[in-house]
DNA sequence: CTGAAAGCGCTTACAG
DNA sequence: CTGAAAGCGCTTACAG
């Protein structure tokens, strides 16, 4: 009977560039120049030292890099959510223009705006040595985010994707206030007398939908009737549409998006209303769900993706120049961009 | 006339550790103690120091945290997707549980199956320092990436979230198989001959979900029609919705998942075909849309954020014996759920 | 083209 | 409790 001899430790340690040195029996600095291409190297050193990482399996160590370098080939991104469509597809263009341009995106959801929340979601991401920041702003805590990213030279630079722009850092915009008063005009025009609006949240005051929404009726001279505010539970929508239905003056309504507009159809449609016969519903931001609802839904398309690469782009110019001697002159101008209106099925004149 | 004298340029470094330190009047060690906690500090230091931070804004390099550590607080998150509802409730569960653990997710998405670029995103994802990998494996370009991560003592440990298990490292599921069978057979119970099954892409060979479908077809003896391949556009459903309406065998069609399946209904409505009284749709996935639609669609439901969850727990797991002796002696079981079906107004039984 | 040296910003033993 | 020293794994000048 043999004792059990505990076996000697695996070695756990990924292999250094120390390691491969040795191996090629080079200098490390030699290693780290055929890794880099800063220097050339003589063809078979060269050889042997990507033999030796070859067999090696090693992987530069990203720390040690980032810590040479002052900064990581990674940036933060800061949203109040990823699952929601507009979140969603925002983060597609700012992750693919990222990792397009070498760096991958670290993504801190902030929960709530919440003091304490947005600091702890802000402390983490800024934990990790980033070479910049983006927020995506569509709600009361990434706004709150923003504001806590206080712009010092020594911290990395900041810009946002959002509905409207604000002053402060570079913004990617999709302009919401013109693309809402084109939306309510569009109402307006077919013959209703007002619009109705569910308001989804906003970074600031009010959204740039909402505020569009009013500038469109005001300046038609319609009664502005009071906002219906929610959140973005595509069931509020349906609830608020069980309700609506009730109502004989509400023959227009403008939901802040396409999750909303298909629950209030949804809710129409169980209490026997038509659309767009009864009721016009408009949505915003062109859900590839929605143009096959039945009816397909008339919405305001957005182009979100592009908007997190414009993010994306806005950011690389900063991060390019920083720590250049005043680099900070022509600090890069926000980029906007204004949706357009895609009529579909669910909107018509009003009942007569 | 002045001439334009140069500013000095402006110091960009952020404050260091040593920055804390003389300002407090400390050394550096002391100052990481009280940052760390890993030793008492006079409390008159302390103060000192914890002033000396507030007024520099210090934050600690993560990258030298990193260095020594040797290992980062984050987690790579390497995906097909972000956007398509499973992708984005799946990286909600991840991103929700390794933030709540004080790590960090890294998302990088794998645009393709193409071996250039799987190995392209996995190089960039492994250039960071990261504690742990967590692969959303729903289509070819993950299972691809996870083939590639070839867990080697020194590399971080990895985890798959899938729809169907696989061998070698430890997987999240959801139970894609037996919800099929399950979705099928109550359409088979209904008094259906057969059912068509429209098919997502699939990480393996094919996806649970046709395997499951074909498995209770089999298994009740009806014939088992072609499956119709799809991606993961709904207007591909729509498509083929249209197509189907011209068959008076289909009269029972299972969809890979929910987008898919409003395509399907879109299509079929355009045919004049009626749904659930000619033909019945069943979705997979339980996309908040799907119960909003008209009519209301039968899926299968997916707790994908539970998915999410599971699969960094799995992930911190691992990553809390990392390099411990005989560590791997006990790797954690993998993690199973099965789905539930919510039958809805889509479904009913043939027409006769 | 290439090696020895220094340093990036931290934390962890090591001696008080 | 606290400072001086060493070291994490790289890259960048500096001398050949």
């Amino acid at each position: 009977m043999s004792a059990t001899v505990p076996r000697a430790r695996p070695s756990v340690r990924a292999p250094a560039i120390t390691d491969v040195a040795r191996l090629a029996g080079v200098s490390v600095p030699t290693v780290s120049r055929v890794i880099t291409g800063s220097t050339p190297v003589r063809p078979e050193k060269r050889e042997r030292v990507l033999a030796a990482i070859a067999e090696l399996g090693y992987r530069p160590n990203g720390a040690a890099r980032a810590l040479v370098a002052g900064r990581q080939a990674a940036i933060a991104v800061l949203t109040g959510g990823t699952n929601r469509y507009g979140y969603a597809a925002t983060l597609q263009g700012i992750e693919e223009a990222a990792r397009l341009a070498g760096f991958i995106a670290m993504i801190t959801v902030i929960e709530s705006d919440d003091p304490e929340i947005v600091r702890a979601s802000v402390d983490l991401a800024l934990a990790h040595p980033v070479a910049g920041v983006v927020v995506v702003k569509f709600d009361p805590a990434s706004g709150a985010a923003l504001r806590l990213l206080s712009p010092s030279p020594s911290s990395p630079p900041v810009v946002a994707a959002s509905g409207g722009r604000s002053r402060g850092v570079p913004h990617a915009v999709l302009d919401d206030t013109a693309a809402a008063v084109q939306a309510t005009e569009y109402l307006l025009s077919l013959g209703h007398r007002t619009v109705h609006h569910l308001a989804i949240p906003a970074a600031g005051r009010r959204s740039g939908r909402a505020v569009g929404w009013r500038k469109a009726l005001e300046r038609a001279g319609a009664e502005v009737p009071d906002v219906l505010q929610c959140d973005w539970d595509p069931h509020q929508g349906y609830r608020l549409g069980l309700q609506l239905a009730e109502r004989d003056d509400v023959t227009a309504v403008l939901c802040g998006n396409d999750e909303l507009a298909l629950g209030v159809m949804r809710g129409l449609y169980e209490r026997g209303r038509r659309v767009p016969e009864d009721v016009s519903v408009v949505g915003f931001d062109g859900h590839p769900l929605g143009a096959l609802s039945v009816p397909a839904l008339t919405t305001v398309e957005q182009d979100f993706v592009g908007l997190g690469r414009r993010a994306f782009d806005l950011l690389a110019g900063l991060m390019g120049r920083a720590g250049e001697v005043g680099g900070d002159r022509h600090p890069p101008k926000s980029s906007v961009a204004t949706p357009r209106l895609v009529v579909r099925e669910s909107t018509a004149p009003p009942p007569r």
